[in-house]
DNA sequence: TATGAATGAGACTTCATTCAT
DNA sequence: CATGAATGAAGTCTCATTCAT
């Protein structure tokens, strides 16, 4: 997989050409905006060669999407095992993916706020790419905190992908909208309210009962 | 305001007619594949008239978005004032919130996932209604938490708008998509990831400095 | 019938305050890019009026091309009548026709070119004016020459209509397209042509037989 | 340029088949009562096609009469000139013109009497036919009188255009209107008329002086 | 009668997609 | 593979006409 993020050599195959045409053409104008012919005419190819690697336009932004977050997670992966200090893996993680959003801000609009609705395919590449975020942060955070494995995996899992929300969330609001600059504030504000969360579900595990409230 | 999701008879007037023939149309098949064609003749009314009351055929569904989410806000925030233990105002608030989304599972789905990504005005009436459901949050959970008064309130703002990302994914991962049905359990759970967020972040407020981690 | 030519004070009655509305607005912007709505704003009168007068926007055309057609042929009768010189009718009658068509080319030009093709009962009412124009025309030259009786009535009556499509389309290349001032020279040129098809006419009228040619 | 009157193969390329189907609707209904969809069904052709080779629906008609016009004008012309005897060249012309509209009495009433007040274009199409039609007169007209070279070039020009409103009106009358079945007599009396015209206009050239009559 | 909402038809346009050359 | 013609679906808009108040 040839990176779309940080490379910026001018690509070889068509395939490449195309996500990456795709890539400005949608962060610019956005999706609906842009037409398959523009994308095309910007990657310099044939539509039947478009075709020919895409079953449609929608397609093209279901390839792109997976590719962009696959990158992304890697990124966010790599940096939190590059991170020696144990309690500060899930930090380092966060913080990363807040800087790649903010680096990247176009891209990160597309991600989260202009992308859904416009296919099932697409929404399942996003569920898939939250649920391995989910994964990452309850691995991070499980080391992190002390667990007296009294909490239930389910309830952890349910946590991590809640945490999730919260990132994209705050991500949405103050990078993409607000446009906040100190990326390492808001890290440092996600990774409390992650490990106040879990936290707080270790201490409270067995406080619920059917219906029965805290 | 009539009513869309608790209300059942038909309308009289062609607006909500057409907004109510959008509604069942856009959860049943999608909005991207249903015509104008379709939501007017399902509303039994002219496409001059569709015109006359909706700029674009997206318009249509940001005025149906709007209608829908004040409906669900409010819905909300009478259920919590309705909550006489003020420990349980943020629990009751949450717990309406997941019935709905769970009562109203395909309004949920268009609400949350397959809806983003189609005008910067659809975007800017779901961002406002996070806005408002953010202020639900923490005006709840204050109440609740002894608060010394000493975080930021730009933090809890934001601590809020995380946990109505953290609702909102698990809504998506856990009702929309997994289809649970315990309602209390995920309320409950996702109560004490706020209060835990919140109670975290009042005992960590001066941990940080500039580029410092917990 | 009030005059929608000649005369110029604002009518009372709705149907003439109509007639002269759309008088003004087909001959400024043409019939068919004036809307019904732009009539009755004009003449100031309500929807409601407008069809309890005319059956449809097509309908206000069809009279008032009844109205016109006749103004002008009663115009042009009357000029005849008032010539006292038997041989010069045929001439004053041409000759007024050409001096309302210039004096009010819009009109013409209405009458003229831009309005068959609209609906047949608009055809039909041109074809009636023509005809009469035509009975004029036979009438005011048949006195002129001397006529042995030997010239078939139908043979007559063509030419008589042949004559009028010589004026009219005089009338339209001439006077509207080319904006001739000269209507003396053109009505002494088409009246020599008329006078000369009829005397040629009565010359040879045995010459032909069957498919024999002069 | 293919025959749309001659041929009567079906047409390979789009253009020709919308030019077809729109003859065959505009003659049959009515210009106004076929609608662009009626025109594409027949042709079996798309939307997209039509509006990629015309402009709109009134520029088909457009084309359509410069074909039509075209056509008859070269039929007419190839006409007269196989007629050897040079003093009845005009008469072949103007019968073999009656001819075609009485063969093709829908087409003649579509291009005479229901076409005009549809678009400026379609006037200019039609004008320059009948100045075209005009020069077709006064050439064959000309070598058949002995013409002193008195009569003034453009005199000649507007009895030649005086002609042409004569033959058709009386196309219209006769032919169209009530389906006379004597194209040769026709064609002789309006031949007679022609050069009666154009004969008194040779005597009489001189008598004319600014206002004075005959 | 006036007003204005509503209708229904149809013109025009853009595009994703397909297909022949 | 490239080119470009063609398709068909759907969005948008304008109007003549009708109807209730």
């Amino acid at each position: 997989m040839i990176s779309l993020l940080f490379h910026h050599q001018s690509y070889k195959d068509p395939q490449n050409k195309l996500l990456d045409a795709a890539l400005h053409l949608y962060t610019g104008k956005g999706f609906r905006e842009t037409s398959v012919l523009e994308v095309v005419e910007r990657a310099r190819v044939s539509k039947t060669t478009f075709y020919h690697f895409f079953n449609s336009k929608e397609d093209l932004l279901v390839q792109l999407f997976q590719s962009l977050l696959e990158e992304v997670l890697q990124e966010v992966r790599r940096t939190a095992e590059l991170e020696t200090h144990i309690a500060h893996k899930s930090f380092a993680g966060i913080r990363r993916y807040l800087e790649i959003c903010n680096d990247h801000r176009p891209v990160a609009r597309l991600l989260l706020v202009s992308s859904a609705g416009l296919s099932s395919a697409v929404e399942e590449v996003r569920h898939k790419a939250h649920v391995e975020f989910a994964i990452f942060i309850y691995e991070s955070v499980r080391v992190e905190i002390e667990q007296e494995g009294l909490v239930s995996d389910d309830q952890i899992h349910t946590a991590a992908q809640a945490m999730v929300g919260a990132i994209n969330e705050v991500v949405i609001h103050k990078i993409i909208v607000e446009n906040k600059k100190n990326i390492d504030e808001l890290a440092h504000l996600l990774n409390h309210i992650a490990i106040g969360a879990f936290t707080m579900l270790a201490e409270n595990q067995m406080s619920f009962k059917g219906g029965m409230r805290l």
